[in-house]
DNA sequence: CGGACAAGCTGA
DNA sequence: CAGCTTGTCCGG
């Protein structure tokens, strides 16, 4: 043995992965034809006789599939069992690993001789989930096992209950979610501060629904709602063994692989929140995981966000609410433009909202702080140090002025006054805390992520967190959304809208009179005009036309490797047809193409190195 | 991933 | 050339 080594190579042709059969890899491995002497050794190998099951082992590196005989012993009715989707124990090169049977009553391949399945664990992931893992292993360019164990149960399930015949949900209002559910895809552009109850009401009136949230704290709560409203509900992952036997699921991201035998709807709450996307690799989105769940069982999806991402429109049909009656259901928004100020003494708080801060209620500060992108402004005018696009913000590295990803470079020169000295506008969270208490004389409270204690003071401040973590307030500011305007991220702009969004879910609406209140030094910005408006197309439509440009997502793929098997995978991936390779650029390459077809293809077709290769499909970061 | 085995390196 | 490290292959 040994001489044919080379020829097993795993063929997965594109014809594979044609739209009506995206979910099946072709894990079959193509083995040359053997040598004379293995022809021998094969011939006189017996034929088993017992039954042959194949499992794929639980062992994100080997990413294929082996055939197993089930015991004899196993008569005694696990045999019977046994079903795709069971988790296994099995023998694999000489040590017991996990696994999931995929297919029963397998012919083996000739000429090896099998093991022993050695335990049945319990149950797993059904045909639709299996087939899904296959389809997202291609979507988002990772291993089959990466999915499986999302579709797994949490804790072993010894067997599925069965369910009791379902309660009729009572009927309720032909609303605009009503509507929505008789569409295919639909987006439903909601109040800000929408809780999801009517539109997960709506979708279990249809049946079985499967509703995804973006946070715990929200499952939590929409799963109470539900459940009083008499909906059999099962929170994921915990209850999982619910689920599988018929029920309408919530939870966060990977409630997207829970078991759904009876399936009728599916929901997607804060379609736009990132939390949705899964940062580890495979980067996956719960949106797009039950769009494509939802395509296959052909039935309906409804999106619902005051904010939608571009992938939601292209995705499906849009629903709105008049445009006066949208406008009721934001805040009032102030502008409060930063250009005038001095630059060379004017910290985070302008003498306006000094005294606004002082005069309201509740009031919530914000100052993000997230990544370690500067600020910096023309000391003499105030004006930004940006790209020529005016989309980023510009750095400064030794004597030069630079783009983040260093495409663009010049010398640090304002580009409104030709002056030459520039100063940082950043100011940490802790000064700002002192310096706002100074100013209005009285205790404030600083809540992060980490914070456990609601903050009893009037005033407090705090990065984005503080919005999760209180829940009403009467005024909410955001010191410097310059910082999230330009931050060297994919839908910067985008997210930008979603945390004012975020806010004003703290203030309600125009009638409760709370103030969202934006310090800039970009009044015009479109994210800023979409807030004022209460009219989220305004962003959509700027964005769409700037990514239907450059070709970005959801308008063009995109795929970022990286890693120190990365350079590997490029050189054996080669020059595929409608596949642009750019880079590497700090170790990392960055490849495009029109649509997911040919780059997505392109990544199965082309065998994994052996080092660490990360491979992010439309990343968040270019 | 992790074991097996081969090829390469070192020191006496 | 034993004894060890490093690399590559493969698993039913």
């Amino acid at each position: 043995m040994g001489t044919h080594r080379s020829g097993r190579r795993r063929e997965v042709g594109a014809g594979a992965l044609n739209p009506t059969d995206q979910g099946r890899l072709d894990l079959d491995d193509g083995i040359i034809a053997p040598s004379p002497a293995d022809t021998i050794s094969i011939a006189e190998q017996a034929r088993p006789s017992g039954r042959v099951v194949r499992v794929l082992p639980d062992v994100p590196a080997i990413d294929r599939e082996f055939d197993y005989l089930v015991p004899a012993s196993w008569g005694d009715g696990r045999a019977d069992r046994l079903q795709v989707g069971s988790m296994v124990r099995v023998p694999l090169a000489g040590r017991r690993v996990g696994g999931w049977v995929t297919a029963l009553d397998v012919e083996p391949e000739p000429g090896i001789t099998l093991a022993e399945l050695a335990k049945l664990s319990g149950v797993g992931p059904d045909d639709e989930l299996i087939e899904l893992a296959g389809w997202a292993a291609w979507r988002w360019a990772g291993r089959r096992v990466a999915f499986m164990r999302a579709a797994s149960p949490p804790r072993m399930v010894a067997a599925v209950p069965v369910r009791a015949p379902r309660a009729p949900v009572p009927s309720g209002p032909t609303d605009v979610f009503h509507d929505a559910f008789e569409l295919d895809v639909a987006v439903v552009r909601v109040p800000p501060s929408d809780d999801g109850v009517a539109v997960s009401m709506a979708a279990c009136r249809l049946g079985d629904a499967l509703i995804i949230v973006p946070d715990v704290t929200r499952a939590r709560r929409l799963a109470i709602a539900l459940r009083r409203a008499g909906v059999k509900v099962a929170l994921a992952p915990d209850d999982w063994a619910m689920a599988a036997g018929g029920a309408t699921v919530v939870g966060t991201r990977s409630a997207a692989w829970m078991p759904m035998p009876a399936l009728a709807a599916v929901v997607v709450i804060d379609e736009h929140d990132e939390a949705l996307q899964d940062e580890r690799t495979p980067t996956w989105h719960a949106r797009d995981v039950v769009l494509e769940r939802a395509r296959r069982r052909g039935v309906p999806s409804v999106m619902a966000t005051p904010v939608p991402s571009l992938e939601a429109l292209r995705a499906g049909r849009l629903l709105r609410l008049s445009r006066s009656q949208e406008r009721e259901t934001w805040p009032i928004v102030e502008v409060l433009d930063r250009r005038d100020d001095d630059p060379a003494k004017a910290g985070p708080f302008s003498e306006q909202l000094t005294a606004l801060i002082r005069g309201s209620q509740r009031v919530v500060c914000v100052l993000n702080r997230k990544g370690r992108s500067r600020l910096l402004a023309c000391a003499t005018c105030g004006e930004l140090a940006r790209t020529d696009d005016g989309t980023r913000a510009m750095v400064q590295r030794d004597d030069r002025l630079e783009a983040p990803d260093g495409s663009e470079q010049r010398p640090v020169v304002c580009a409104n006054c030709g002056a030459t000295r520039l100063k940082n506008l950043r100011v940490g969270i802790d000064r700002a805390r002192e310096e706002l208490a100074a100013l209005v004389g009285e205790e404030v409270a600083e809540v992060t992520a980490e914070s456990d204690e609601l903050a009893t003071t009037r005033v407090v401040i705090g990065t984005e967190a503080v919005l999760h973590r209180v829940e009403e307030a009467d005024v909410v500011v955001f010191l410097d959304l310059d910082q999230e305007l330009l931050a060297p991220r994919q839908r910067t702009v985008e997210q930008a809208l979603a945390l004012l969004a975020r806010a004003a879910r703290l203030l309600g609406g125009r009638d409760r009179g709370g103030r969202l209140v934006v310090q800039t030094r970009q009044p015009d910005h479109e994210v800023i005009r979409a807030a004022q408006r209460a009219d989220p197309s305004i962003v959509a439509i700027v964005e769409r036309d700037r990514r239907k440009a450059v070709g970005s997502p959801p308008y063009g793929a995109q795929a970022a490797v990286s890693g120190a098997g990365g350079a590997e995978l490029i050189e054996t991936l080669g020059q595929p047809p409608g596949v642009q390779v750019r880079g590497p650029l700090d170790g990392r390459w960055l490849l495009r193409a029109d649509s997911h077809h040919p780059l997505l293809d392109a990544l199965a077709a082309t065998p994994r190195p052996s080092a660490r290769v990360r491979v992010e499909v439309d990343p968040l970061r270019v």
